[in-house]
DNA sequence: TTCGGTGCAAACGCTTTGCAAAAGG
DNA sequence: CCTTTTGCAAAGCGTTTGCACCGAA
C-alpha cells in the first residue's frame, strides 16, 4: 500500500483498513462520504468493510485528524482532511456539485453570541446557491 | 387556534396543521426539530401525523418562509423561520446547546470560489465549541 | 364537487451496535 | 498473549412514500 503522507497519530492502532481511509482522503480534493470512500476500497480491491469506514471515521474525527461536514439538504455526512489552511464550500442546490471556496470570512471576524464565555473551537460554512451548469440549463 | 403573524402565503391551502406548525415555528426562539414540533402539537391538544410535519416543512421551506438547518455531529435537521434578519447559531460539542449570534461575518465579505458564475443564494454559518456550562464542568 | 392534504403504515437509507473471529503490538 | 479492531448481521432512527379517505375552496 502507498504510504500516507499525514504522521501516524499516537495511540491509533495502524491496520491496514484505516490506513487506506486516510490515504483516500488525503488524496481526494473535495470531502467525501462514507460509501464513497468505502466504495473506493474496493475499487482498489482492498476490502474494509461499511461500519468500519464509519468506525475509522469516528475514530479520526475524535483525533482531529479529519472533519465531519453536514451538507444542508443532504442527509449524508461527509469527511474531510484537516489541513492547516482550511477550507469551506459552495453547494450547488440543483445538482449538489460541491465548489472550493478559496478565502474564509472567518479570519477577521469576531462574532458576537448571546451567551457569553463560549469557547470557540472552529466554524462551518457553507454557501448555497447554483453553480454555471445549473443556472445556464433553466 | 391563536391566529399567526406571518401572512399566510398566496397558494397554500390554509390547514390546522399547517397553521400550527407555522404558529410553533414563529413562538420559538430556536430553531426546532420536526419531532420536536409534532410533540408540542401534541402537548397543545392538537393532532397532526409526522409525516403531516415534514411534509409541511418541506413545504415551507421550498416558498422560503422558513430554513432547514443541518447541525454538525447531529443526525436530524432542525427549521426556523425565516426571519428578515437572519441568524446564525454557535453549538456546543458536548450538550449540544444552541446559542444564537448576533452578526455575521457575510455581510462584508465576498467570497472567491474555485468556480465562477455560481449564483450565490444563501449561506450558513455555524461556530462550535464549548459553552459555558460545559468549559466550567471539565 | 374537485383536487390537494392528511392519517396511517410500511419502506428507505444512512448510520450504529453487538458479538465472535482475527489481527496488531 | 491480550486487547483492540474487524467482519458480518441486524437493529436503530430520522425521514420519505404510497394509498385511501377526508376536508378546504
Amino acid at each position: 500500500m502507498k504510504k500516507s503522507l499525514t504522521d501516524w497519530p499516537i495511540g491509533i492502532k495502524k491496520t491496514n483498513q484505516r490506513q487506506k481511509v486516510l490515504l483516500i482522503l488525503e488524496n481526494s480534493d473535495k470531502p467525501l462520504g462514507a460509501t464513497e470512500i468505502f466504495s473506493q476500497i474496493a475499487d482498489d480491491g482492498d476490502s474494509a468493510w461499511l461500519s468500519t469506514v464509519y468506525r475509522t471515521l469516528d475514530l479520526f474525527v475524535k483525533h482531529g485528524i479529519i472533519n465531519k461536514i453536514n451538507v444542508m439538504n443532504s442527509e449524508i455526512a461527509i469527511y474531510e482532511l484537516n489541513r492547516l489552511n482550511h477550507k469551506h464550500y459552495a453547494v450547488c442546490l440543483n445538482c449538489h456539485k460541491i465548489i472550493s471556496m478559496i478565502n474564509c470570512p472567518m479570519t477577521e471576524f469576531d462574532p458576537k453570541l448571546e451567551e457569553s464565555d463560549f469557547q470557540i473551537m472552529g466554524h462551518n460554512l457553507e454557501i448555497y446557491g447554483l453553480c454555471k451548469d445549473c443556472t445556464s440549463k433553466k
